[in-house]
DNA sequence: CTTGAAACAAAAGAGAA
DNA sequence: TTCTCTTTTGTTTCAAG
């Protein structure tokens, strides 16, 4: 973990919202000449602070598509299984999302399609490869209702 | 919904993944000189199909945190109390993502916070505010396996 | 952190295929 | 229209203090 002060945070929360500002606006905003936000600004990208930067397309504009959530049990719970499903899941593109649960279910699991059907398709593909899947439980997205491209990085940092 | 070529496409597929590319480098991958290039992106940004541009943060390395998914029902199915719980999701900060869903559950809530005992701090608020929560379930993250900054675009758009 | 300078990128226009 | 080329302006990067 990394030390990081108010400026540093500023940055962050202004990267997360404005992820194509340009340096010399981004320093002007925390009160920076442009020198010491840059230098600060590579520090954070070299510390593996930024994962990266992404344009977020606006899917609705440009396609029929449905989101499902899927939680998955899986058969066995072995370290294997887990180990082939967790690879299983990386060769889907509609898989956008998946992470292990403790408690009820093994697994979440986001999955973007143009429509049902080649959800249960998806679906059916997934069980016929025997990657471990047994029980699951489809909910359907019919909206988003919030989808914050930011963390709430003052709550997590107590400041 | 909005015509797209192969190379609007590409142009999309590439800014998903490098957000900050520079227009000559990005004109260069999908084989245009800069300007028509340009053109296009200032296109699908007027269009509305970039919603933004955002940075990545890499929250393991910054703070301790866990995050937590949420499905949960209302006590009322009426529009109103839909949208009064829909309005109080906007602000928690926690909450960084919400989704309606149709089926057993009415909706879903992804929420980051520093530890499980905030977390359930803020569901009790959420309960003592009278936002129409009834039941819900509460699903803990072990490990996120998979994080797509990517959309499969050329699967949606059948191509 | 500031200054400043060289290298580079963005934006917009004129005009050719 | 759609692209190439050129120009101006602004941005990035990095020394040196």
């Amino acid at each position: 973990m990394h030390k990081l002060d108010k400026i540093d945070l500023k940055i962050l929360k202004i990267l997360q919202l404005e992820g194509r500002i340009t340096k010399a606006a981004l320093a002007e905003r925390v009160g920076l000449s442009p020198s010491p936000c840059w230098d600060r600004l590579k520090k954070l990208e070299k510390a593996g602070l930024i994962g990266g930067y992404h344009a977020n397309i606006n899917l609705k504009k440009l396609a029929s598509n449905v989101t499902v959530f899927v939680s998955a049990e899986l058969a066995d719970h072995t370290a294997a299984s887990f180990r082939a499903f967790e690879n299983a899941v990386q060769k889907y593109d509609e898989i956008i999302a998946c992470w292990a649960l403790g408690g009820g279910f093994d697994y979440l699991l986001q999955i973007v399609t143009v429509d049902i059907n080649a959800y249960q398709k998806l679906i059916d593909e997934m069980l016929d490869a025997r990657i471990g899947l047994s029980r699951y439980y489809t909910y359907i997205v019919t909206k988003p209702v919030k989808a914050n491209q930011t963390l709430p990085l003052e709550l997590l940092l107590g400041k």
